[in-house]
DNA sequence: TAAATATAGTTTAAGTATATACTATTTATT
DNA sequence: AATAAATAGTATATACTTAAACTATATTTA
């Protein structure tokens, strides 16, 4: 008989099933579009900071640099995104949506956000704000500590 | 400027965040012992619940018996687990651990939930319950609905 | 029983992700 | 200015993951 797990490792296996479960209706939707989930995090970023260098890129989608580049070939060849040198930095490349690339994002963004909003409305408003604010300070000490 | 995320967007965000740093630190912990995440959860599967058919294995890991096909080939060729044909469905293999795999596992285990838990100590005991209490919940929900 | 259906495991193709080493360029030191 | 150190992007090797098609065996059903 495998003894009981602990509090602590049954809230880390509840995440996990939260997170699967949210993940496998939103790559559902995304799939609609023909998008990964990997290509709509690029897509959702460059849509609200537009004129992001790859590294930035990398750093606030909290992959590496080399993960980037195989992700914007294909969303180049996918005709979503475009590489320009940067003005300032010869090493550097400045990564912009094409008009393709944006219409799609205004349409696939919001009702990925809509998806988002319908999955969390399962718990009770007052649920919903505890728990953004638990796993908003849990954020914060676990970056400190 | 693009618009303020909602409070439901930025809660998965949230979410996203705290699972990435908690698998670092996972994910370098198991790494001193020459094992990945995925080869982690299988050891620690078959630990707790011994003599599973792969199918099974893949059921209780939220992934495709494909992936486990792999993921059992590399750990086999590691020395960690054993493939039997099972006694009463020709088509099915029994996967069990090795005496290193259980050796293994009896170190290895433990750690990884001792480290969860200091994870998960940055929270106060009560933001702790109610954490896990809203996820358990949640969860649930997601399930239904 | 024979045929149809379902299931266990495998294979393949495509995409995702990391670490590492490498090139080119920029920034800091001296 | 010349050298050293750091940084941006790329390439490679390895591993993870899925969907889909496939083989072999079990189960259902007609």
């Amino acid at each position: 008989m495998p003894p009981r797990l602990s509090q602590e490792v049954r809230t880390w296996l509840h995440l996990h099933r939260v997170m699967a479960a949210m993940n496998k209706r939103l790559t559902a939707q995304l799939a609609s579009y023909n998008l990964t989930p990997a290509q709509f995090d690029v897509l959702a970023q460059l849509f609200r900071t537009p004129g992001l260098v790859q590294q930035a890129l990398a750093d606030r989608l909290l992959v590496t640099k080399g993960n980037i580049v195989g992700l914007l070939n294909r969303m180049e060849h996918a005709g979503l995104v475009t590489r320009q040198p940067h003005p300032d930095d010869g090493r550097a490349h400045l990564v912009s949506l094409t008009a393709h690339g944006t219409t799609l994002a205004t349409q696939v963004v919001p009702e990925h956000e809509a998806l988002i909003a319908e999955c969390m409305a399962v718990l009770s408003p007052e649920d919903g704000s505890s728990l953004h604010d638990l796993l908003r300070r849990f954020k914060h000490a676990l970056r400190s500590g």
